[in-house]
Order: structure tokens, then sequence, then C-alpha cells
DNA sequence: GTCTATAGGTGGATAGAC
DNA sequence: GTCTATCCACCTATAGAC
């Protein structure tokens, strides 16, 4: 999803804002700062996205179609547990090669401050993440390729907080490897 | 460290400023907040802190004081390694039970639009807690109490990364108890 | 759909009286 | 050390012409 500059508006106020709320966060960025970088007015900004917590929702909806659509990806894919959860990884490794946080961690730290409508969004994005890795847990326990011990909901979440975490120390630090160390450590603890 | 109303204005401000920062980000709150909630006006907190860089810095610097202290703490009180990690995870912990996220997370979250010397007070931040647990992971698989593969400080940065990750989280999700389980789960998974 | 113009508010910060 | 008063830049958002 590159911003090519054909695009509709619309497209490219989404794909301009979903990177500045990712490296500067929700409260760090303005219409301002869109219309100046896209060369048109704020007005315009208003027409396609009334109020800027309509946008911050309508990125968080779009973010988590791509994630949903790139999970799928990965079950058509790949058959291993294993692997699967490597390359959950790398999706967020991808990220972070672009100098990116995790949309929807950067907005879980700024959650307080959010609309409701965003702070309902954000939840969603992160239950549909843990039943996921939750399957895909299971599924390798059972075929003896993962192992571990308690709820696989519980190991979810431990996965999703570690690679937010990471991805965020990572980034703050201007060092990926720092990333990849931590999310290759994860897999390896969790191979049978 | 309570917020005492008989304490100087500088301090009273420091404490009001730093939950907000815990809470808010640093990008969520203004002077105006604060002159409000402590009754004064923002002009005198100008005098006090002229920048808000300024008063920035400063927080980081003292919350630094504080959780170095408290590390020394842990060694005059605790002689086994497992039981200092523990104690770490229960300082985060102690946090979170205040509807806080760790000051430093959440800046780490907003660096990108931080003053430069904030962000190198918060790198500062992390290699202390890095030098401080790797230290300690040394020693407790040395005294075979702890047990892991590869360098002290790789591990010590997981625990960090997912220690943030999780409060992070947690407290998106109003659920303190997602935080210990993910805590506990690193605890056991260090266990020798 | 995009523009000009502007409203109404808040941001951090300063001057100068007390 | 705290106040009043003020500056100016910026914020989100709207009205109305083209």
């Amino acid at each position: 999803m590159p911003d090519s500059a054909a695009a509709p508006t619309s497209q490219r106020i989404l794909d301009l804002a979903e990177r500045l709320v990712q490296t500067r966060g929700f409260n760090g960025f303005s219409y301002a700062d869109i219309a100046a970088s896209l060369g048109v007015t704020k007005a315009s900004l208003h027409y396609h996205f009334p109020a800027k917590a309509e946008l911050g929702r309508r990125l968080i909806g779009r973010y988590e179609e791509n994630f949903v659509a790139a999970l799928a990806a990965i079950e058509r894919k790949v058959k291993r547990p294993l692997e699967k959860l490597r390359r959950y990884a790398a999706i967020y490794a991808g990220v972070l090669a672009q100098d990116r946080m995790c949309l929807c961690g950067m907005l879980a730290a700024e959650y307080a401050t959010l609309p409701k409508a965003m702070q309902k969004e954000l939840q969603h994005f992160f239950d549909e993440n843990e039943r996921w890795l939750a399957r895909v847990l299971e599924e390798g326990r059972r075929a003896r390729e993962l192992d571990f011990s308690g709820a696989p909901r519980e190991v979810a979440r431990l996965l999703i907080s570690s690679l937010e975490g990471a991805m965020m120390l990572a980034r703050s630090h201007g060092d990926a490897t720092r990333f990849r160390a931590v999310a290759e450590r994860l897999m390896g603890d969790l191979a049978a």
C-alpha cells in the first residue's frame, strides 16, 4: 500500500495520516501537517474527514483490515504453527523497517486521550490479534511443534505485549536489531 | 512520594506533571492543566520551569533517580537473583496499580516528538535498567538459579520490552491482571 | 472537491507590577 | 514567588464562493 500520488485524495490523506500517527502519535500531528504535505488546504481535508476523531477511527479500521488480510495470507501460505508465528513477527519487523511504530501500539500509549470511538476500535484490533495467535498456539501445541504451559490466550498476550514493547524501544534506540533479537528469543522459547 | 499539598511548589508541579505524562503523555497535557489543578497561574509555572522541555528533562531525571534508588533497595533486601527479578517486575506493577504507565515507556512512544535533551535522558534510563538486569541475570545463571541462553544483555532487553509493552496494553484494556500474568510467565521461563 | 477566509479556542512563553 | 495582561503561533472546525 504505497502512497501513490495518483490515488484518490481520501486515500492519500489516510496513507499520510497513518504514517504520521505511526511516527509521531495521534496527538503529534495536525491537519495543517497533512495539508502542507499533500499540497491542499485544511478545508479540503475536512471535506473528506470532517473531524480528526473520524479520521482516527477510519485509520484503525483500515489498519485492522490490512492486518487481518495479512494473517489470512499467512494461513494460506504456511502450514507449520511455528512458522506462522515467525511470519506474524515479520509483519511487525516490516513496519519497523519503515521506521514506524505499530499504529495500534502507538495509540495504546495515547489511549487515555483518545476519543471513545477510537478506544473501542483499538480493543477490537488487539482482541483479533489475540484470537488468531491463540488459535495458532493451540494448534502448535496439539501438533507437538510448540511447547508452553497454561492458556494459549495468555501466551498470545505475552507475544503481543513483548513485540509491541520491543518495537517501541527499538524505535527509540534507532536500532531495529533489538527487535529481531527479542522476536527470535520469543519464538525460540516456544519451539518444542 | 505522595503529592503532599504542603510541599514546595516546584515539587508539587513535578508530582502533578509526572502523573500527567504517565497517564496522558508529554504531548497530552499543558501548563494550563497543571495551573488549574494546583490553583496557580501559568506564569507562576514558568517561573519554576521556564520551558516545557526543561520540565520534561527534570521529570526524567527525577524518575530515574527514584528508580535507581529502588534497585539499590532491592539489592539490600534480597539476595536471590530470581527474587530480585520479581521485585523488579513489582516496581512496574506498583506504577500500574496507580493507573499509570511507566514514565519512560510513555515517553518512548512519543520519542520522535521529544526535545533532544529529553531523548538523551531517556536512553540513559533504559541503559541503566539494562545494565542492572544484565548483572542480576548473569549472577543468577552463575548460581544456577536462572537458566537462559545467550547474552544477559539480550534477555534484559526482552524483559524491559515485555514489561513495558504489557503495561501499556494492560492499561488500555483497564485490566492489571494482564500485566501480572505476563510478568509471572516471564519469570517462570527464567527459573532454572 | 477544492478554495479563501475566518471563527473560537488553546498552545507555550514573556513583561512587568506587587 | 505569584500575579495580571498580553503575544503570537497553532489548533480544529465551519461558511460560503467557485
